[in-house]
DNA sequence: CAAGAGATCATCT
DNA sequence: GATGATCTCTTGA
């Protein structure tokens, strides 16, 4: 099957152009998976509509010796999804408002996980300002608690596997773009691991989280 | 525009 | 009982 050229198929009016990501491209290490996402799609099948976006802005947590990774206090029952393998989404609520969506990477009982933290809206924008009541389409996904809302995420989604679900990620044939490594956001507790660069930022893109 | 506070609850001590 | 992988609104320059 040849791939859909982007020039002349504009990818925004479908959303099914793309190829879906299999389990072994989570199953890389995960600074590799945060980079490779950049220029990906997430995708959300939803009753009320498909929702598409364009991944711009990523974060790795790499593991149970990374201290701004929830793994590193142990295995407990919110951390379980992400000693599972890879593939499936790890989602889960904080701050009383926000959820916050992961997918696990690596192999079974190595706890680590890529947070998608920006994506550019593609596909059922209106529905997502309808969600986020609000129009302006820069602020509708830029950042992860907005782009939960937006794509109608939440813990009910725990767990999902991507690889076999209404929520996954697609290929749409373009090439990792352009990006820039900086430290994460909100981790300083986190000792040296805080100045580590495994945040991952689109270059020149204005749906990024505004930090 | 930058800085600060408040909102609100699941999770772990 | 404290805190957090956030966001929005208010305040003041």
């Amino acid at each position: 099957m040849v791939k859909p050229s982007r020039q002349i198929i504009p990818a925004k009016e479908f959303t099914n152009v793309g190829t879906k990501l299999l389990r072994s491209f989570y199953e890389q290490h995960t600074v590799d998976v945060a980079k490779q996402l950049l220029g990906k799609y997430l995708v959300r099948q939803h009753p009320k509509g498909a929702a598409v976006g364009r991944i711009v802005e990523t974060e790795a947590y790499v593991g149970p010796q990374d201290l701004a990774c929830h793994a590193s206090k142990g295995r407990t029952a919110r951390t379980e999804v992400m000693f599972g393998p890879a593939g499936h989404a790890y989602v889960y609520f904080i701050y009383g408002f926000y959820n916050m969506l992961n997918l696990v990477t690596e192999r079974k009982d190595h706890p680590a996980a890529v947070l998608i933290r920006a994506v550019e809206p593609v596909t059922g924008i209106d529905l997502m300002r309808t969600r986020r009541q609000l129009d302006k389409l820069r602020d509708l996904a830029s950042g992860p608690g907005k782009l939960c809302q937006a794509f109608a995420i939440d813990r009910s989604l725990n767990g999902e596997d991507l690889c076999d679900a209404t929520l996954y990620i697609e290929d749409r044939g373009e090439p990792t773009p352009q990006f820039q490594a900086t430290p994460r956001i909100g981790v300083d507790y986190a000792g040296k691991w805080k100045d580590k660069r495994y945040r991952f930022v689109v270059r020149s893109s204005e749906f990024v989280s505004k930090v």
